[in-house]
DNA sequence: GGATAAAGTGACCGAACGGTCTCTTTAAGC
DNA sequence: GCTTAAAGAGACCGTTCGGTCACTTTATCC
């Protein structure tokens, strides 16, 4: 990779806790100067604008809590317990990208404005849904999950239980309403087993 | 009231939707003052700074989706059939404050900022989890659900499910997720009930 | 209805905004 | 090591930002 593309990256992996701390309109071309070390001048000869910039920034922080979500899953046995695995991992695991779960903040962010953001941020949370309903289905393949068990409908669930108890987490500043959600979930999840 | 303060409620109730769509960094004094159709002094005449209109703003968006998801509870019987009609309520009443749920809105956008928004916020997630523990405290009271039940989790399960499902639906133009979560709730009341 | 206080106007302030462009510096290919 | 293209610096652009203030207009009260 030439020094371009390597300052371009650069400039994408610093950015990205930026924007997802203060939102787009509340982070400035300054903030991210000041953060890369960069000139504008510098800054502009990566990006065309501050939306693409922050496009890319968005890309890179929803990939990269994506792979601390999802990493590894094949080595757990069982469907339920693999869900279970998620469900636990969302709530212990401390997110790597500073101000939450760039998911939340960019459907927040953008959901009466910008619809780059709006897009990539659509296409992230169909993807991870996506992977919750193959896990779900397998696990009725297999015999593990009960067949009138709807798949969507329980990603739905753990995606939006999840996200919401992070969401009063936050704001709470303590992890009691994460630690309630998964315990309701596994309760939810409980009742999927086949008897 | 005198003319003053009148204007003062008009120009709250105005900029409320504005800061709940666009945020507090996003919406602009200009915004509110086209919205109003006031000039500039004639809004710092009854707010000192941004910051504060966008306090009583949130403040005004806050009681009024307050209002439309907790009035008239006490006309219905049973605790679980109250639980049961605050989710519906949520689900099916389309909001009268645009722009999504005020309370998420409010938490993404100053969780990493603003403490005098923050602090707003808290208290009113901290008041509306208080009404749902107090409802299931008193089902637990009349043996309508099981003693084992710990109503602050239930309470936290549901605020999380229906915020995160407002997240999702929002942003994906359909009301799915908020089925699906309505659904899955509905299985979770099913298992406090004394059987 | 006239006096007086309250409400609203709009020009103005300095700072910060996103973005451009010329020029200098540095890396890359031979 | 020299050439040339890529990368970066930073002054500059017009606009918008939140906020102030002297002044005009409008309610309010006797």
């Amino acid at each position: 990779m030439n020094k371009g593309e390597l300052t371009r990256q650069r400039i994408i992996a610093e950015a990205a806790p930026l924007f997802n701390q203060r939102g787009y309109a509340g982070c400035s071309i300054q903030d991210v100067m000041d953060a890369t070390g960069l000139e504008k001048g510098g800054l502009y000869r990566h990006f065309t604008s501050k939306e693409e910039l922050a496009v890319e920034a968005l890309r890179y922080a929803l990939a990269n809590s994506t792979r601390t979500r999802m990493e590894n899953l094949e080595g757990i046995v069982g469907a339920v317990e693999r869900l279970r695995c998620v469900i636990k991992r969302f709530v212990e695991t401390p997110s790597t990208m500073p101000g939450g779960c760039p998911l939340m903040n960019a459907a927040i962010d953008c959901d009466d404005g910008n619809p780059m953001l709006r897009q990539v941020a659509l296409e992230a949370i169909q993807a991870w849904r996506g992977r919750l309903v193959r896990v779900v289905e397998e696990g009725i393949e297999r015999g593990e999950i009960r067949g009138e068990v709807e798949p969507r409908r329980i990603a739905n669930t753990i995606i939006a239980t999840l996200e919401g108890a992070l969401m009063v987490s936050r704001l709470e500043g303590n992890k009691v309403a994460q630690e309630d959600a998964r315990d309701s979930l596994e309760t939810v999840l409980e009742g999927l087993a086949v008897r």
